[in-house]
DNA sequence: GACAAAGCGGAACGTTGTTCCGTATGGTGG
DNA sequence: CCACCATACGGAACAACGTTCCGCTTTGTC
């Protein structure tokens, strides 16, 4: 019912505010990962090159970054999945590849439930979608890594992904090393 | 070999500094349980009536604070479990308010992994420590209500204090209320 | 009772998330 | 092409946090 008044001379954004949008995105999930979800705002908006005030006009609070930032690397995961079959020399190295951005991912993902702390339906449906997303995205991968004959079929996608997610917790610790074990695990996974 | 040097005029804390110790364990508990671990230094202080600079010089940081009131709340878990059975009626109402106090301590002991994110073998250390302190506790007034005929004889210590331990996990969600649940659990044991 | 040491309170500091407002800029009607 | 103004930006300013510091008070001893 609010479409009445789309036909307005500018509804949409302005192009500078599309570009820093994208570039926020992008910044936070860069520093997430090296930083943890904890990363102060500042050093955000310092790595998208943009002032403070910029990220508060797009996202009003710190947990809805977060969480945009979450979704959009669910989208991303999905999306990747598709292409990266076609982009590398075999399944197994295309699922390799992808398990990588999976696990950039899980940091953003394990730093939600902290910034979601007073909504805990919201998390509930922000999980369930994201399995819907990704699950199939990496049995796709999977399935074509077992076709190819490059790695064994006693696990399937849900399994792999809680795995890599189990794998990844505490990964604060500067003693554990999620990522070594995670490669690990894949090589395990060799026929 | 430090004791060497015991035999020095005034060795031990002074009468009052011993008080606000025993005062600011009470406090932070009380508080800790009231609003969550990440309650304010300075709320403690308030509670305790005392400065803030006196927090500091008894714990030099807050995860020191928060780790002694979790070794404290074990330590009169344990204790509380040999008087309550002599206090109440009956060995399932001793069990009852056991299992409060436990709930009590959850928070706190919820609370302690993320205040010591940084230390997760010193965390591991604790939770051992635990186990070994108040399994024996919880398993006695668990058998002596069974031997009452009160209590179905199903489960057994460790089960029931990872049960309620579970159920107290997202407690600080308004629309969750894990004292209920706990309650529930505990009725559902009966013979 | 006097004196040194131990302890206390709370102002002050540095770092957070968040708000505010003067300034710059992209899109549009002339 | 230009001038206009809503839109968007940058970063100073604010509030709340953990932590540090230091002048004053209290305690225990000779």
């Amino acid at each position: 019912m609010a479409d009445v008044e789309a036909a307005r001379p500018t509804p949409r954004q302005r192009a500078d505010a599309q570009r820093n949008n994208s570039a926020l995105l992008d910044a936070a999930a860069a520093v997430f990962v090296r930083a943890g979800v904890e990363a102060p705002v500042r050093d955000i908006a310092a790595e998208a090159g943009v002032g403070v005030g910029t990220i508060y006009r797009h996202f009003p609070t710190r947990a809805d970054l977060v969480v945009a930032v979450y979704r959009h690397q669910v989208e991303a995961c999905a999306a990747a999945g598709a292409t990266l079959l076609t982009e590398e020399a075999t399944p197994y190295a295309a699922l390799v590849r992808w398990v990588d951005l999976f696990v950039d991912f899980l940091v953003t993902k394990h730093g939600l439930a902290a910034a979601m702390h007073s909504d805990a339906a919201g998390f509930e449906t922000l999980h369930a979608w994201f399995l819907d997303r990704l699950v199939p995205a990496c049995a796709a991968l999977l399935g074509a890594a077992v076709s190819s004959g490059e790695v064994r079929t006693e696990v399937d996608a849900l399994q792999l992904m809680y795995g890599v997610g189990n794998l990844c917790i505490g990964d604060d610790d500067p003693r554990y090393d999620a990522r070594r074990l995670v490669a690990h695990l894949l090589a395990g996974l060799r026929a």
